[in-house]
DNA sequence: AAGTGGTCTAGACCACAGG
DNA sequence: CTGTGGTCTAGACCACTTC
């Protein structure tokens, strides 16, 4: 019973199996999948076997466990799934070790427009601690950017913000709050310098700009804190890599 | 034995006093940890759950696994590990469903700059195929990105790249030669709109645009497709979003 | 009450690394 | 050769959903 075929584990033959069946039709999209039970059955194999297989299927998204339910089809094709994995934290902003943050204004604001509204997820009125700082490096003697930071008005009481950083902003409201930062979104888009800004950089009004918007959001979905950078174009670009997810392992 | 504590099953309690451990320095970085014997008599557990919890452990990077050999401590701290995951190939070029790629040259070339040789990880002399293309979506009459595609030699001969197209063309590679992509590497900058491409984007030169060069490389670690595309400031943002690997599930 | 997936036990055999 | 992690079995109890 063990070596019906080469070398590969019974657990990924039989998960091959049943994403060739759910590619198939076999199971409708939707519609439960046998139990465990039965497929131990069908494949004269044990729970654990079994289990194991669907395990893949899972990490795949091709199907929903549901304790006191089962095993629910919810796609048909195996979407590839690239997935980019940072090293630290600091891959976020790739200006890593070397990269220094110096803030250079903090205050308190009230927040109303519109645009930054949406950013913060906020409701008009509230009270934001508001950021302002450069980003430098060793190499450069130029920042690499300027950037606005907004804190939620719960962590406005932050301390530890002056001068010059090497850690992310959020890390030390994880550290001093208990915070639990569970997601980070972004947004890259090629903006003009604005003339308020150019200065700050040693840049020019009018130049092309890399504009980086993040929003960090904690378990309950809420925004903490967002970030806006604004990077002059020669001096900063943004590298990531993918891997695509193979089955086996 | 089963209720210890509260509602955390075993292997993640487990896994949670290995992280302190290893956080705490008991095992020196580049050591190797109790077998999975030891550590189920230590535990008085069973190896299943031992190997639960040091699964967790691989999957948060802190140890390695060699059969024959043990489990050697990796690293210290938990390094935050954040993914995105993408539900599909076409979230990489987030103008998703509805966005049409208009093929407008097609040629083949002999490569020699310096630049692109280094972006295609190229020998001077290869022959590469050239493509240049409009990226439109429906919402959007002017077109949202100019685009340049390299293709490898080994696949110049592939066929369909006429006209409109509305999938990616790594995937036409991969469908046509059952090549398989690995990995994918970008890096997102700032330019100005050059003189040349100005036009065909309906735009004007010397105004802000996002550039995303992008390498498609197989598991033999090739560059088999590699892609610059220009997208005029307002038309085009790049999101995405990651997500932090909890220890729970 | 019956059945599901989640957790857990106590065994087993294997391929492989190391002395 | 011994010991490791990788795979696998045949059981078990639990919380939960569904009827």
């Amino acid at each position: 019973m063990k070596k019906l075929s080469n070398k590969q584990p019974r657990y990924l033959q039989l998960a091959q199996t049943l994403i060739n069946e759910i590619e198939a039709g076999t199971y409708a999209i939707g519609s439960l999948m046998p139990t465990e039970h039965e497929l131990c059955e069908q494949f004269g194999a044990s729970r654990f076997t079994v289990r194991e297989a669907i395990k893949r299927l899972v990490s795949m998204d091709l199907v929903d466990r549901q304790p006191g339910v089962g095993t629910r089809v919810k796609a048909k094709r195996i979407e590839s799934v690239y997935h980019q994995k940072m090293q630290s934290i600091n891959d976020l902003q790739q200006y890593t070790k070397d990269a220094e943050l110096e803030i250079i204004k903090k205050e308190t604001i009230i927040v109303e427009k519109k645009s930054l509204l949406s950013i913060l997820d906020a409701k008009k009125g509230e009270t934001w601690l508001h950021l302002e700082a450069l980003r430098y490096t060793i190499e450069s003697d130029k920042p690499i950017g300027f950037i606005e930071i907004y804190i939620h008005p719960a962590f406005r009481s932050i301390s530890g913000l002056k001068g010059r950083l090497n850690v992310p902003v959020f890390s030390i409201i994880e550290d001093q709050f208990g915070e639990y930062i569970s997601e980070i979104r972004q947004e890259l888009s090629a903006i003009e310098m604005s003339k308020s800004v150019a200065p700050l950089v040693m840049s020019e009004a009018g130049a092309p700009a890399l504009k980086i918007c993040r929003q960090y959001i904690d378990l309950r979905n809420q925004v903490i804190e967002a970030a806006i950078s604004i990077h002059p174009s020669k001096r900063f670009s943004y590298i990531e890599r993918f891997k695509r997810n193979l089955i086996a392992r």
